[in-house]
RNA sequence: GGGGGUGUAGCUCAGUUGGUUAGAGCGCUGGCCUGUCACGCCAGAGGCCGCGGGUUCGAGUCCCGUCACUCCCGCCA
């Protein structure tokens, strides 16, 4: 008989009876009656009941078992009477008899209860992070991540990727986010830099003749974290494909992610054919570049209902700022249309909750008894009302709100009135998941802090038009080929069709401010390659927490990472970051200056 | 770097207007219990009320500072 088991924890049913096993576990629960003893045993695999009594000659060592201990245990698996059966559990129509009982590993007093999950301090549970794992749920979630990657390894390879690896130590990158960086011994005062993504290298593979790249890659950033995004480390489907255009890379992943939720999704419905938006059109109609499209509500321009109006405080805004770029210059009043928000309540409600995020408050008309009501329906009169209410497509016991002034300022507010609206209305169904492609972003923007043109997003992007369009065209106005996949209204990935071409390259960084030396000392390589005949190419990098965050239902990234740090970048269980000795530190050439505490 | 929230038993939390000896549930320890599966019943241990200062006759409670955790802003090409 095998030293440990004979099947596992999960797996014994009814057909099973009579057969003698052996199941070794931890003990998740012990009911004591005196005479009658229960252990319920788990393991990875599930959980089974086993029961002892007083004649047995370990029923000592069985009263004296707790919660977490590792026992192995011997014993014929009986039938459970018809009234001690539990449906509940995929095992609940046997239980073990048991025979003899040995403790492998015993536990001390738990700090952290693994039997019914109840909320724990993050600390605790990651200075405890290996009992916190044995809790059924982030258990769960750990198990769904692995069978999630394993199913886009099969996906990408099925789709003719193949999956390279890039360096962990590599160089400092000057744009983007902050470095964490390695010294090099044998170079005194040089560093290593973690990658923040392998940009630059799946570029160089494409340019290395190999088609087609992905990557379940590590990627290092030192920021700050938030609730889904991890201090540190997070990883990437990072892809790469060459001679194609924008569609081709969104016919290679479009039906990647869809399988994937539709696989790991629960059933709820994936969206079958993504949706492209326009950066633009996705500021205007829902005041972000990742909208939720559970969200049925979208905003419009009014602003004909208003000028030379008798709602005076919005004509005299729409004829203050005219002369301005024609898109998010010239002042503008947007409706936020809301189905079923027609209660005055609601809207003071909507109203107080602006003023809360230091708006002078939030206009509207809510509409009853067949007419508007509300100040702006006053003041605007019954007949443009009315108008209004017939091309928004609203009824009584509907509401719409107004949002008004210079929309390159209040489109991101706006974008927060329709999310609340449309989520305090419950107008969204949750049960769903609503991708889109959000393209045509900006290739530059207005820097105001340092009052000068910026890359907007990746500055290896192609700009739409080419070289032509940097050189005829006003910078703000130029598109990039640049686009990220959103599903409700999270930004799961960027990507771009990249710049293969080098005097395009200088051109961009000329137009951004840079040096032709600055592109060359910086990126060298990048550019060398280019000149040595370089595929048009292009790709994405969908993140996997977020992917895994959505499929498993949690905001937090934490609960769908195994080993995460905390908020100040600490892994409490660990004991990182930690300090080393003076000898590690002097074969790095490294002389400590504290900051005086 | 900035802002918000939280901090009382191992954990989740209650604690009135500032007023005697700070409570409950879970967990833990001991006892009882032969069909439970959130087993039940009885008893017990367990508290620098995050820390420091202030106001007050008196502070868990009010004020100031500080620390920890968390959420957000900045940041994240």
């Amino acid at each position: 008989m095998h030293a440990y088991r004979t099947h596992n924890c999960g797996e014994l049913k009814k057909n099973d009876v009579g057969s003698e096993v052996r199941l070794s576990g931890w003990v998740h629960r012990v009911r004591d009656h005196g005479g009658l003893l229960f252990i319920d045993l788990r393991d990875h695999y599930g959980i089974t009941q086993c029961v002892i009594e007083p004649e047995n000659t370990n029923f000592a060592t069985a009263e004296t078992v707790r919660s977490e201990w590792v026992i192995r245990i011997d014993g014929k698996v009986d039938a459970r009477s018809d009234d001690t059966i539990n449906t509940t559990m995929p095992t609940g129509d046997v239980e073990v008899r048991i025979s003899s009982l040995d403790v492998l590993s015993p536990a001390r007093e738990l700090p952290l209860p693994v039997f019914g999950e109840p909320e724990y301090p993050e600390d605790t549970r990651l200075t405890y992070r290996f009992l916190d794992l044995r809790r059924e749920t982030i258990h769960g979630n750990i198990i769904k991540r692995a069978e999630i990657i394993s199913s886009i390894r099969k996906r990408m390879t099925d789709a003719g990727f193949f999956e390279f690896q890039t360096p962990i130590l590599t160089a400092s990158s000057p744009e983007g986010a902050r470095d964490f960086l390695v010294p090099s011994r044998m170079h005194p005062g040089k560093f290593y830099a973690l990658p923040q993504a392998p940009q630059q290298f799946k570029q160089l593979v494409m340019v290395s003749g190999f088609d087609r790249y992905f990557q379940i890659a590590p990627c290092f950033r030192d920021e700050d974290a938030r609730a889904d995004r991890s201090p540190g480390e997070f990883y990437q489907l990072d892809v790469e494909m060459s001679f194609v255009e924008q569609d081709d890379v969104f016919n290679a992943v479009e039906p990647v992610l869809r399988g994937l939720f539709e696989e790991f999704g629960g059933s709820k419905p994936v969206t079958q054919k993504f949706p492209l938006i326009p950066f633009w059109q996705s500021m205007r109609l829902y005041g972000t570049d990742k909208p939720d499209l559970r969200n049925p509500i979208e905003m419009s321009d009014v602003s004909g209902y208003f000028r030379d109006s008798g709602f005076k405080i919005f004509a005299g805004l729409l004829d203050k700022h005219q002369c301005g770029r024609d898109w998010f210059e010239n002042a503008e009043v947007w409706a936020i249309p809301a189905k079923s928000g027609g209660s005055r309540a609601f809207c003071d409600r909507m109203n107080s909750w602006a003023q809360g995020e230091g708006q002078p408050g939030l206009g509207y008309i809510f509409f009853r008894d067949g007419e508007g009501a509300g100040p702006i329906a006053k003041n605007l009169g019954e007949v443009p009302t009315a108008k209004l209410r017939n091309e928004l497509g609203l009824e009584d016991g509907d509401a719409v709100f107004f949002v008004a002034g210079v929309p390159n300022d209040f489109a991101e507010f706006a974008g927060r009135a329709r999310t609340k609206a449309g989520e305090d209305l419950e107008l969204l169904d949750k049960d769903k998941f609503e991708f889109c492609w959000i393209v045509d972003f900006p290739m530059f923007e207005w820097d105001e802090e340092n009052k000068k043109v910026e890359f907007s997003h990746n500055p290896f992007s192609m700009p739409q038009g080419g070289l032509e369009a940097l050189e005829t065209k006003d910078p703000l106005e130029i598109l990039a080929w640049q686009y990220d996949i959103v599903c409700n209204g999270v930004e799961l990935s960027s990507g771009a069709i990249r710049n293969h071409l080098p005097e395009i390259m200088v051109k961009a960084f000329d137009i951004a401010g840079y040096d032709k030396s600055v592109l060359e000392d910086k990126f060298g390589g990048m550019l060398r390659a280019l000149q040595y005949g370089a595929p048009p190419h292009g790709g994405i990098a969908p993140g996997i927490d977020r992917i895994v965050m959505l499929l498993c239902g949690t905001e937090n990234i934490r609960e769908v990472t195994m080993f995460p740090m905390n908020q100040q970048a600490e892994d409490l269980l660990m004991g990182a970051p930690g300090e080393v000795s003076s000898e590690q530190l002097k074969e790095l050439h490294i002389r400590l200056n504290l900051p005086k505490t």
